[in-house]
DNA sequence: TAAATTACGCACTTTGAAGTAAGTACTACC
DNA sequence: GGTAGTACTTACTTCAAAGTGCGTAATTTA
């Protein structure tokens, strides 16, 4: 692995686009397959309806995730990934496998209460 | 790429790890070289001396980070990166790479003045 | 002797992403 | 006619991470 310049590294560029607290999530479900947004809604158990209209919006506007709207009597309105989305979806995957290597080791800060264990976001492999 | 289950996912564990505001410049900084704390703090301009030493500590619990305390008149602790550090600072490079090819693209959101985007990560509580 | 450097610790304040709850407008079903 | 589902929007609140500023204690430099 090669080192860049510190003000090379797109890191922040890429936390910028995956950073919100759903996002990982939703560019796994949408990966998985095209999801309409009531689908969504029921497939992230606690995500509030503004913050997945806006994370959804962010991450259209980032050329992450396609939003389709499709004519008929009742909404409809489908999100998929583009190429680009998963593209970094596999990028974070990297990252994922580091996590899940050192798992054992690390020390888990938060989880206050008895809270589920431990909701981890999901993603390809 | 194989697919994971989601209870198997690391992506949180490896968030937790490097979601501070910092940890991926200090990351950086003390992969390239060992760094005192003083040095750290002129490197990272904006640090303030709380949040570094707190985020030094968090790092060094999970084991990304070496602190050597070494004796003499004046104190020195010597912060330095352990193998694991450094694996995880692999995996960041390659969000970082793709952060770098799709820069152009990218809707960088707020970034108020000048100050860098730099997005804090939120995990499921 | 006063000031600066070393590596922090502690209490308080600020900030902003996310949460909460309600409203909108259209349709569909009983 | 009333309730439910579609896909959102908007105003307000919450809360923890990060920021601010001051204290410490030994040492070194001017």
């Amino acid at each position: 692995m090669k080192h860049l310049a510190k003000d090379e590294c797109g890191f922040a560029t890429a936390l910028n686009a995956i950073g919100g607290k759903w996002k990982t999530e939703i560019l796994w479900e949408i990966a998985l397959a095209p999801r309409r947004f009531g689908a969504l809604r029921r497939l992230l158990p606690g995500v509030s309806e503004k913050v997945l209209a806006q994370q959804l919006r962010e991450m259209e506007a980032d050329g992450l995730v396609r939003r389709q709207v499709f004519p008929g009597a009742v909404q409809k309105v489908e999100y998929s990934v583009t190429d680009i989305g998963r593209s970094l979806n596999d990028a974070v995957c990297v990252m994922s496998a580091w996590g899940k290597a050192q798992e054992r080791r690390m020390v888990l800060r938060p989880v206050v209460g008895q809270e589920k264990p431990r909701p981890l976001i999901r993603l390809r492999a």
